[in-house]
DNA sequence: TTGCCTCGTCTGGTCATACCAGTAAGACCT
DNA sequence: AGGTCTTACTGGTATGACCAGACGAGGCAA
């Protein structure tokens, strides 16, 4: 074992210095994980207002010793922060608190779903009550501003097929863009996610794409019931919507079911839901 | 400058031992980042259903070589893979896919409380969406078991003062029975995230709980709907309870920026709703 | 023989250190 | 004065060592 032989000797000759490797005292009993440590930590230090969103932190190496860690402790509460979404990091030039809450469920989401396996209707169910909500909630509170960004997303999907991508952008638009309107963020959020997950789960059991067949008049409906600040008629439209969207989801699944077995494919160990693959980011144009 | 010496010298003479330091030939050109990679393997691992829920991982040593990364890389992946619960890691046994995704969603949606900082109102008002469409599934869907776990939880509140930590854990347990009596479970998750962040709020801006003013009386019509299997009366109760409920946190919020601000406590950089601390782990006894 | 205890060796947890790789600002030259 | 080039930051990755729980196999004592 060559490698070991310069490392040991180093090891030896640097043991008698860790006097005060670690005068770390502040260090609370309960945290058996110091990573846990550093994330509640770092949670605090946002919470009460020295880290606000968008503010730069320390670099690394400075932030782990103002913590009395090591970096790559640091770095493993950091990293986690970052995949959850809560900060950001730009290789370069620093960490940054997020400014949007936007991503933060996504990633924990997406094991939800690999890890319960909810069917679609379950998912579609739970759109349906959030997405009526918001409609109805957006034809209420909805301000002129609004309006124009919901009629934008209407005309993007205007005279094209529902199945181009183009289509499939301004759809999302739509939806968000009434989200937005009805102030209600955390809905807002989780409607999201539920985008995400419904698209993930119809993708992995076949191809196919949220919202394809959506007639284009239901979306006209939604959007004049906004704008006549009508919620009655906006929420009754949206369920139509939701309902049929579901039917089409489960057209699509049923067919890519149907494909899958005939050519043979594997992993159809449950009759009911197919596996939830990531979304593999897929971004409008 | 004296530390910007070191690592000059230190550099010039390790420049030419960089020989053969990247091996590493297998890395996808498009992961900038090898950790979110290794992320995003292994969920597709537990997609393909290669570790199901339960099942244990390899070791870190064997798996980093497995994927070929460096531990600190995979672990960097464990680790937030560990926080936001998609993964269980005991000390000395081993890793584990999480059996349930129950804490999956609560880490993230801290951080959009820390974030975004909605209102009681908002948050509120979400709940009340969510557990007045449980409830009503539940009254639909509730089996026998069901209706002895909500009535044992009812039980749990009866005759003793709301404010008592085990009548609070009764409650708790109460609306977590029927939600899962509605099995969505993707509500379920989501109202299990409201709780948290409401109790959370509340707590940040003084003390008080939730539910805690909350008449015996509306939780046992609520049961006795669920009992009844009437939709309507469960939704009617659990709406009149979410009202209530609101009200007292406003009242207790209220209260606590009163004694704040007479106490002369820093920190009251928002009028509308005070900042969300972590729930530090409020157990039920 | 049976029970307890101990020790070895698994596991994850932490660390120091070195080096790679982007980024941006300053110095330098033109 | 303007553009380029260096340089000293930033985060990203890897290595290897060691610490600390957990757990089973073996030995020792009753």
């Amino acid at each position: 074992m060559p490698p070991s032989l310069n490392r040991a000797s180093v090891s030896t000759v640097r043991a008698p210095i860790r006097k005060q490797t670690r005068p770390q005292t502040q260090r609370k009993q309960r945290a058996a994980r110091v990573g846990d440590d550093v994330i509640e930590r770092i949670k605090r230090l946002i919470s009460d207002g020295t880290y606000r969103p968008g503010m730069q932190l320390p670099s690394e190496r400075d932030l782990a010793i103002q913590l009395g860690v090591s970096r790559p402790s640091l770095r493993e509460a950091l990293r986690t922060l970052a995949v959850i979404g809560a900060l950001e990091t730009r290789h370069g030039s620093g960490t940054n608190v997020a400014r949007s809450s936007s991503r933060i469920l996504k990633s924990s989401f997406e094991f939800l779903l690999l890890l319960d396996r909810p069917t679609i209707v379950d998912l579609y169910e739970t759109r349906e009550l959030i997405e009526v909500h918001l409609v109805g909630r957006a034809a209420e509170r909805r301000t002129d501003a609004d309006v124009i960004a919901i009629g934008d997303a209407l005309d993007g999907m205007r005279g094209i097929p529902p199945t181009a991508a183009e289509a499939i952008a301004a759809n999302l638009r739509f939806h968000e863009a009434i989200a937005r309107a009805a102030q209600s963020l955390v809905l807002e959020r989780m409607m999201s996610c539920l985008h995400d997950g419904i698209r993930a789960t119809i993708q992995a059991s076949g191809p196919g794409v949220l919202d394809a067949g959506m007639s284009f008049a239901v979306h006209e409906q939604i959007h004049d019931a906004i704008v006549r600040r009508n919620p009655a008629d906006a929420r009754r439209a949206m369920t139509l919507h939701m309902g049929m969207g579901m039917d089409d989801a489960l057209r699509v699944q049923a067919a890519g079911r149907l494909a899958k077995s005939s050519t043979g494919s594997k992993r159809a160990r449950r009759p009911g839901v197919d596996v939830a693959a990531g979304p593999d980011n897929q971004e409008s144009p």
